[in-house]
DNA sequence: CGGACGGTTGACGAACTTCAAGTGGAGTGG
DNA sequence: CCACTCCACTTGAAGTTCGTCAACCGTCCG
């Protein structure tokens, strides 16, 4: 029950592979080094809970490399996938002690973490670490908002697609490639957790991606390795505009 | 379609109902006194649109009366509601120049207003309104990850008294009251936009209150104004812990 | 070989939507 | 004062989507 954590040894902040996205994305060199003082690594196995919902929480961190998921539970077992966290993604909350989550590792997972008590008088002292996580919040909640037109209106048809355009886009963008054309990744998650993440059975999950591979918008090589023929044909069936929708 | 704004007379900051829940929370006197040379007050009328989504926004502001709605639309015309904005709440997002979501006053509303260029000057040199801002949108990210478990996972009647518990907890802490035993309160939303904002017709939602109605759960006094005798049962009509949920 | 696990598929039923008719209150005009 | 109409809302009946229950497949692993 209780995750044993593996300590990692640091990269240099300077060749961390997040190093331009994460919070410390605008940090000057002498404000990395005080950072690279307060840091240290923290690897996950696949399946480990990273935080349970109420537990305290005496740290916060950056997602180095893996995925993790944030989910909430009801009582009665009903769960939800609020948050898909990738490579640069932040985890905690300065100002709180505990995570209303459970933050799993849903493949083997590197965190670079902050005690919570230093960051915070850190994030006071330099205005570019507190002026990129307001960034990020933002842009976290911009997404938030976009998941919640996906559960709340979406046909399950489209929630897959919704589902795919997004790991699509992801994995691109994380391989420096357009968003466009043919496009080949794989599936982080299983068809339950993709269900979480949809509001949805597995089951439904599962018929509608035996459909779409029925009705050629996908191809699957395995269970898991997607390839995508045509990506404005996916966005259509997500129900998106095909533009994209970029914000200003 | 062009909708006339009021420009109305600003009240001082002092006296402003919102000082200590507002971005300017944090602010000193001195601080608020900038903040007032740069600010103006503008009304709109129940029904008119704040901002359509995509516009070019040259402000960003507070409400400081009466309820306006963040809604999301597809092409073809499903919407969802992605938010309420409520007196205190912040509109726009410095650093970015126009909205992805439709602004609508649903009650007559009066804005705090900003434009938006000096307003973002203002925050690079006065920490309290960066750090506020952040706190503000963490809690509003907060509110959307716990919305989508209600758009996700809930049923229809507990996605109705889940609505409930959020405008009877909102109508009690802004009259100063604590959330329990008898409450009563009005609906400020038609049953089109309550549909919207749980992601249903408005058809299941005029049932669904015929429903807890016929229950005990809450009763009615005309179609808007509402008495529930008992919030725990509301509560657990909604599928939440009656411990109200409380983050550390 | 046997079991566990992730995934697929079918049959059936429940929950919610759609389509349609009808109610009740507020405002308007004769 | 009484139609008349408009609008938000309610209610019913029928239809659709998705969930539930269950059987089954293939792979991995001891």
């Amino acid at each position: 029950m209780l995750n044993e954590k593996t300590m990692s040894h640091s990269v240099e902040c300077g060749d961390c592979p997040i190093r331009h996205r994460a919070v410390c994305a605008r940090c000057e060199t002498d404000e990395l080094e005080r950072l690279e003082e307060i840091k240290y690594y923290r690897s996950f196995e696949a399946g480990q809970t990273v935080i349970w919902s109420g537990d305290r929480m005496d740290f916060v961190g950056s997602v180095v490399s893996g995925i993790a998921t944030l989910t909430q539970t009801m009582e009665d077992g009903r769960t939800q996938m609020v948050g898909l966290l990738l490579p640069s993604d932040f985890v905690g909350r300065p100002g709180r002690n505990g995570s209303p989550y459970d933050v799993v590792a849903t493949t083997d997972l590197v965190m670079c973490c902050f005690r919570k008590k230093p960051f915070e008088a850190m994030m006071e002292r330099t205005p570019h670490i507190a002026h990129r996580l307001l960034e990020m919040t933002l842009d976290e909640l911009d997404a938030a908002r976009e998941w919640m037109l996906v559960l709340g209106r979406k046909t399950a048809r489209e929630k897959i697609a919704s589902l795919l355009t997004i790991l699509a886009r992801r994995d691109a963008t994380l391989n420096l490639r357009a968003p466009e054309g043919a496009m080949v990744f794989d599936l982080p998650l299983t068809r339950e957790a993709m269900a979480d993440y949809l509001g949805l059975t597995l089951e439904t999950v599962s018929r509608q991606i035996s459909a779409l591979k029925r009705d050629g918008v996908i191809s699957l090589q395995g269970k898991r390795h997607v390839t995508v023929p045509d990506f404005v044909r996916l966005l259509e069936e997500a129900g998106d505009d095909s533009d994209g929708g970029l914000l200003a």
